[in-house]
RNA sequence: GCGGCUGUAGUCUAGUCUGGUUAGGACUCGAGCUUGCCAAGCUCGCGAGCCGGGUUCAAAUCCCGGCGGCCGCACCA
C-alpha cells in the first residue's frame, strides 16, 4: 500500500528524494510541482479553517536561534537523550532508562557527568553482554551552527516553530488589542537531527509544521466557541488501554473528554473537535483517527498534558498533531532567562502570564496521510486501468486540465487559449496535447486533477467544452463563458462526479 | 547506531553463481505518423550496473571499504 503510494508519488514527482544524485543521508525530501501545490493548498486551507475563521494571527519568525533562547526553552537540556555505549559489544542504551530500571534511581534532569558517576556507583553493566559501559554522552536532536565569523555565538536551527511566537508575543499582544485570548500561529520549517529517519515522510530531519499558540487567561480556561463543538465526537485511546496493551478506544464528545479530565480544558477540546472536522474534510475516514492520551513519561518537558491525533496508515498509527497544554512554561522561562517581564496587563488592571494551548500539525505527515487515504488502485468501483488520487477538489494540486481532443484543425490553439484564460482567472490549470485523449485523462487522474476540459469540434462550432469529472469519468457540456462560475462552484462544493 | 537482506535507465526487470560481443526486454517519457473521448497502433529517439579501491589481459559479475534502501532492535522532543 504505502509502497504503491510512494511509487506513484515519485513517478509524478509529488515528492523527490533530496540531493538524490549524491546518495546522501536520509531524512530529507523535496516537493515536486504536484506535491508543492498540494502542500500549499493544504496550508492555505489550514489558515482558512483555523486562523481566519477565528480571527487569529499568522507570523513568520527566524530559523536560527541563539543558544540562550533554547537553554531557556529547555530544548538544550531536554531535547535529546543521554546515551551510553557498551565498550565490549558496542550497543547503545539510554543511560537514564538503565539507571531507573536497574538502579531504581530517579535521574531526571541530570547532566551526563552525574549520570556517569551514578552508573559507576550503582555498578551498572551492559544489559546485553554484561560488559563495562563507557562515558555517558549527550545526543541532542538540534542542528548546531555558528552565528558570526569564526567561532562566533553558538546557534541552533529551530526544532519547532513555537519559540518564535513566544519571543514575539508581547509585542503582538500590545499592537493587536491587548486582550486575551489571542491566537498566534506560524507555518514553516523546523529541523531535528533524527538518529535514524525512516519511512519516507514520517520522520524527516527537515519538516514543516503548522503551529497555533492559543494564549489565554488561566483563570478562564475556556474557548468562546466551545459550545459550537461540545457535542462533536471523537475516539480516545486512553492511558488505561495503552497500558493494557489493548487497541480499544472509547468514544466521547468534546464535553465528556473535559469532564473525564482526559483533556485538561475546554480549549484543547475545542481544537480537538476542530481537528476532527478538518481531517474529515481532507478525506481521512473517522475510523482511521484517534486521539492518544500521552502517557506521563512521554509528555514533553514543557507540557501540562498532551493528546496526539493519530491517523491509521499502512505503516501503523502515525502522529499527525500534537496538542499540548504548555501552561505558562515558555513565557515564564523566557521571562526569567531574559530578565524581562513577559506578563500582560488585563482590562481589570491585573497582571498575568498567559497560559498556552498548542495544536501543532505535522504538514508532511498530513500529506502522507492524505496521499494514502486518497489513493485508489486500478480497477475498483470505477473499473479503471490506472491508479489515481481522490483528493478533495479544494486541495487538489491542479484545479483543471485543458485537453484538445486532437492536435489538428485548430483544436490545440483553441485549447491553449482556454487554458491561458483560466489561468488568468486564478485557476491552477494544466495544458496537455500529447498522445491519446485517454492517456491524458489517466495522467490527470494520477495527480488527482478533478476536472478535465476537452476542446473538440463542437467547441469550434458553438463555444462549448466538455467537463469530465474525475471520480466517475462522466462528462457534461458547458459554455466557455460559464466555465469560471461553474468551476468555482464545483470546487467549493467539492463536486467530483457528474451532478 | 547494531544485526539480517539488498543496490542495473524515471519504474519493473534479464544477465552476476561459472569474469569475456555493442548490458537485453517491458512500461514510462519525448518527436513524428495515426487517432472524433478514457493508458489503442506504427516509426524513431532519450536514458542504466551506487561510489571508491583491489584482484585480473579483462569486472555489472570476484574481494574490501564507504554510501543509500528495506526489515528487525534501539531511538522517536
Amino acid at each position: 500500500m504505502m509502497q504503491d503510494v510512494m511509487e506513484i508519488a515519485l513517478k509524478r514527482s509529488i515528492i523527490i528524494p533530496s540531493n538524490e544524485i549524491y546518495s546522501p543521508a536520509g531524512g530529507f525530501y523535496d516537493y515536486g510541482p504536484v506535491g508543492k501545490a498540494l502542500k500549499r493548498k493544504l496550508e492555505d486551507y489550514w489558515r482558512d479553517f483555523f486562523l481566519r475563521r477565528d480571527g487569529y494571527f499568522e507570523i513568520e519568525t527566524v530559523y536560527i536561534l541563539p543558544e540562550e533562547v533554547l537553554r531557556a526553552s529547555g530544548h538544550l537540556s531536554c531535547f535529546g537523550d543521554p546515551l551510553v555505549e557498551c565498550t565490549k559489544c558496542k550497543k547503545r542504551f539510554r543511560a537514564d532508562h538503565l539507571l531507573e530500571e536497574k538502579g531504581k534511581f530517579k535521574c531526571e534532569g541530570m547532566k551526563p557527568e552525574q549520570l556517569t558517576k551514578q552508573m559507576k556507583e550503582k555498578n551498572i553493566t551492559c544489559p546485553e553482554c554484561g560488559g563495562p559501559l563507557g562515558e555517558v554522552g549527550w545526543f541532542n536532536l538540534m542542528f548546531k551552527t555558528n552565528i558570526g565569523p569564526m567561532e562566533g555565538t553558538t546557534g541552533y536551527i529551530r526544532p519547532e516553530t513555537a519559540q518564535g511566537i513566544f519571543l514575539d508575543f508581547q509585542r503582538i499582544f500590545r499592537s493587536h488589542g491587548s486582550k486575551l485570548p489571542m491566537g498566534i500561529a506560524q507555518v514553516g520549517k523546523s529541523f531535528r537531527n533524527e538518529i535514524s529517519p525512516r519511512q519516507g515522510l514520517v520522520r524527516l530531519r527537515e519538516f514543516s509544521q503548522m503551529e497555533l499558540e492559543y494564549f489565554f487567561n488561566p483563570s478562564s480556561p475556556t474557548h468562546p466557541k466551545f459550545k459550537q463543538v461540545e457535542n462533536e465526537k471523537f475516539k480516545i485511546y486512553t492511558r488505561e488501554e495503552q497500558k493494557a496493551g489493548s487497541e480499544k478506544c472509547i468514544e466521547l464528545t468534546a464535553k465528556e473528554a473535559v469532564e473525564k479530565k482526559i483533556v485538561p480544558n475546554e480549549i484543547m477540546a475545542y481544537f480537538m473537535a476542530r481537528e476532527m472536522q478538518f481531517y474529515l474534510k481532507l478525506g481521512i475516514p473517522y475510523d482511521a483517527m484517534r486521539f492518544r492520551h500521552m502517557l506521563p513519561e512521554e509528555t514533553p518537558h514543557y507540557s501540562g498534558g498532551n493528546v496526539d491525533l493519530e491517523v491509521k496508515t499502512s505503516l501503523g498509527w502515525v502522529e499527525v498533531i500534537g496538542n499540548a497544554y504548555r501552561t505558562d512554561y515558555d513565557l515564564k522561562s523566557h521571562s526569567q532567562s531574559s530578565c524581562k517581564d513577559l506578563s500582560v496587563t488585563l482590562e481589570d488592571g491585573s497582571k498575568v502570564i498567559p497560559h498556552v494551548v498548542e495544536p501543532s500539525f505535522g504538514v508532511d505527515r498530513t500529506i502522507l496521510c492524505i496521499l494514502e487515504h486518497c489513493y485508489r488502485k486500478e480497477g475498483g468501483a470505477e473499473k479503471r486501468d490506472w491508479e489515481w488520487f481522490d483528493f478533495p477538489a479544494f486541495i487538489s494540486p491542479f484545479d483543471a486540465a485543458v485537453l484538445p481532443l486532437m492536435k489538428k484543425d485548430g483544436l490545440a490553439e483553441k485549447a491553449y487559449g482556454l487554458a491561458d484564460s483560466l489561468r488568468e482567472k486564478g485557476f491552477d490549470t494544466l495544458y496537455d496535447e500529447t498522445g491519446s485523449i485517454g492517456k491524458r485523462y489517466a495522467r490527470q487522474d494520477e495527480i488527482g486533477t478533478p476536472y478535465c476540459l476537452t476542446v473538440d469540434y463542437d467547441t469550434l462550432k458553438d463555444g462549448t467544452v466538455t467537463i469530465r469529472f474525475r471520480n466517475d469519468g462522466k462528462q457534461t457540456r458547458e459554455k466557455i463563458d460559464k466555465l469560471e462560475e461553474k468551476l468555482r462552484s464545483f470546487i467549493k462544493g467539492n463536486v467530483l462526479c457528474l451532478p
